[in-house]
DNA sequence: GTGACAATGTGATAATCATCACACAGTCGT
DNA sequence: ACGACTGTGTGATGATTATCACATTGTCAC
């Protein structure tokens, strides 16, 4: 099959990501091969779903056996991209800030922290884990620039999030994660992913306030 | 219009959830009325999309004018019950559990913490902002369905989740916000979400993948 | 009052995404 | 070497979600 890079559904890299995930627990438990059916049932997804989103970029499985987990986990990888390793900075480091730096996983996820930035004086200049030093986020633009940082995560607080995310533009960056508690808008050639974790908390309280409803009838 | 609670896309009630924060960044900024047009610049949506989210609760404008920009805020907290407030508990307090139980804004929509558990003895009996008493996993159980808590957050790491999930499912839990990067298997009855944040990170390197890409041809 | 106007609410339409069903390919036992 | 069998890959089908277009309704100036 050719692979047609253009027309893949966000869903279905999301699931990617948690096939990933699955066929790592997989060979854990030292399953050299698994079914889509399998595979399935592990990840919560259908079958033909997983088919489906394989399809999309090649043929992957043994007919009549099913999937090598170990060589589709490679694959998937690759697919994603997590093998190239983007510098990156991470701009705010509050509780949630340093919860991310300290994700070994985040290093396993193709993003290599090579600096951070705070406001508060009492943390410039402090040493984390890994010998970055913290810098004011003044230096953003000029920091960005000089190391060729191609990725910025956004962890300050919402009212300082679309300030950063200028400045990281400004220092040429070129893909954004936000997770500050608001939409932060950017230039069209910028990759940019909002994370937004109240509207995780939202969607709960939205799910738990139906089911509420719903016991009541 | 009825209101039909039944088949509302999930993608509706996350768009709800943006719209409450630029409602609040709107009144910051002195707009009393709002149109959707204005609206949808504000958080990147269509206005026919936004008129057409509405639409499934009720009608929250006025036609030729537009929308209140207090009124539309609190009905929308109306919708998705954040004036409700959901006895928490959180599992794991490593960064991202302090993050998470600092955030103020948890408590902002409809979430009051009032326990904390961990793994880890020198965490044990340690007191958290707001007097919470961290406490051995062992207690999750007896602890949930003695203090009636109907939430639980797990951020631990990805092995102690499915554990914990349990737990706390035999404690009586009614709803799960999973953070640890692995999904978890709770019975039908149970409301969860798993957050991957992990997730977030492949689909940024996706893109950034992409783009690479297309830039070279 | 009344008419021009502005922006909503919504049925119809289009696009997207998931499911189904089955032809087909590779494996394994005999 | 061959046939029974198992599970993939995919076109066709169905469901869900977003977009469009416009009739409708409330406002405001005069």
């Amino acid at each position: 099959m050719k692979t047609k890079e253009s027309k893949i559904p966000e869903a279905t890299i999301k699931r990617l990501s948690t096939y990933i995930n699955c066929l790592e627990r997989l060979q854990v438990e030292k399953h050299p091969v698994i079914s889509s059916e399998m595979l399935g049932e592990y990840c919560q997804v259908s079958p033909a779903q997983i088919r489906k989103d394989l399809s999309y970029f090649g043929e992957f499985g043994v007919r009549g056996v099913g999937y090598d987990t170990k060589k589709l986990e490679a694959e998937i990888k690759e697919i994603l991209g997590l093998n190239y390793n983007w510098p990156t900075t991470v701009v705010g480091v509050g509780k949630l800030g340093l919860a991310l730096l300290n994700f070994t996983l985040f290093s396993q996820h193709g993003f290599s922290i090579t600096a951070a930035f705070d406001n508060e004086p009492g943390k410039i200049g402090t040493e984390l884990a890994g010998g970055i030093i913290i810098q004011p986020t003044s230096a953003i633009e000029d920091t960005v620039r000089d190391r060729g940082i191609l990725i910025g995560v956004i962890t300050t607080p919402a009212d300082a999030a679309q300030k950063v995310a200028d400045q990281l533009v400004a220092g040429g960056i070129q893909g954004l994660l936000n997770f500050a508690p608001t939409k932060v808008k950017v230039p069209e050639e910028i990759t940019l992913r909002n994370v937004s974790i109240t509207s995780e908390l939202d969607n709960l309280a939205y799910l738990m306030t139906q089911k509420k409803k719903t016991r009541r009838r």
